[in-house]
DNA sequence: ATAATCATGGATGATTTATATCCATGATTC
DNA sequence: GAATCATGGATATAAATCATCCATGATTAT
């Protein structure tokens, strides 16, 4: 089991975009090359985060990405969801009823033992992830890292990041 | 995401074989047959189990497979480890040392914020997991299936248990 | 002993999923 | 009107997963 490199690409650009000034912007093209990951296919996913309401979209010469609410308000779970899905992660194909012991599909009333089990932890997954907002991981990144490179993100985010006309 | 179905088969196997009485043994053609799936691809889950140390398994015309451990101490997050493996779901590609603001290595000291973050969440899954175990999944299974099941299942199991010699 | 049964392990192919790219389109700003 | 940027679809490539087959070794019944 795994979970996709989408899920890390989305949620660092999730910090970038919660550190810009007021509703300032930031492009793709810079987030993709910040991290040093493909273009194009950051593109799907940061499409993904704008599907989810997330993030919003600015087209044009001035345009780029920014959060489409307040970072407080946005979770792990909800960047984990937007481009992994809301599937379960265990997926019951009622083996139960199969082979030889099994009868009309209609005696099988509540849901599998062992996927009821399996839901309950993935619940427990999802809340621990909802505890996290991207305000909260962004404060841990800015007492961590080191002072080097916070000089060297506020650098290159004077480069890129366009500020709001507003 | 998603949990590979041999989690399923494994759990549903060990349920069964939780069920026996003694130190009788079922062989695995029974249980690929009881649950309509793959009897060679099962046989390498089984295997993963008996690796792990859950199962044993008793070669020869009169073998099969049996608990290894008593059913109590057997949890549901030993059989998904045991055939999923350890690793971590979320697999940290440090992406925050690429790109253009990046510096030595040695300057990234402790892990990813968003690393630990999944971290976290993931021990929260691990620890309801090893809440579950086979006992009292075998136990909800009892109570919550359709009588016609049971009773069938029982004729099949005297057909398929290979009683123990002691 | 011999044959039957069963687990083990490796090799292999098929299927699915994830990753990545390209190109055409539409919207916005200079 | 031209440049910039996001969007969406189509498509290719790589990797993980699922599944099967076959050869081997161990054990027990006859």
């Amino acid at each position: 089991m795994k979970l996709g490199e989408g899920v890390e690409w989305a949620a660092h650009c999730a910090i970038i975009v919660a550190g810009l000034a007021g509703r300032s912007t930031i492009p793709g093209k810079a987030l993709a090359e910040y991290h040093g990951v493909s273009e194009t296919y950051l593109l799907k996913h940061l499409k993904a985060l704008v599907t989810a309401g997330i993030l919003e979209s600015v087209p044009g010469p001035r345009g780029g990405y920014r959060l489409a609410r307040d970072a407080a308000e946005i979770t792990l779970l909800d960047i984990v969801e937007a481009i992994d899905g809301k599937q379960p992660v265990f997926r019951c194909t009622e083996i139960r009823q199969r082979g030889p012991t099994a009868v009309e599909a209609c005696a099988y009333r509540g849901p599998c033992g062992i996927n009821r089990a399996m839901l309950s932890a993935e619940a427990a997954w999802r809340l621990a992830l909802a505890e996290h907002t991207l305000a909260s991981l962004a404060a841990g990144v800015a007492i961590s890292a080191d002072p080097r490179v916070i000089s060297r993100t506020g650098e290159w985010l004077a480069r890129n990041e366009r500020k709001s006309a507003s």
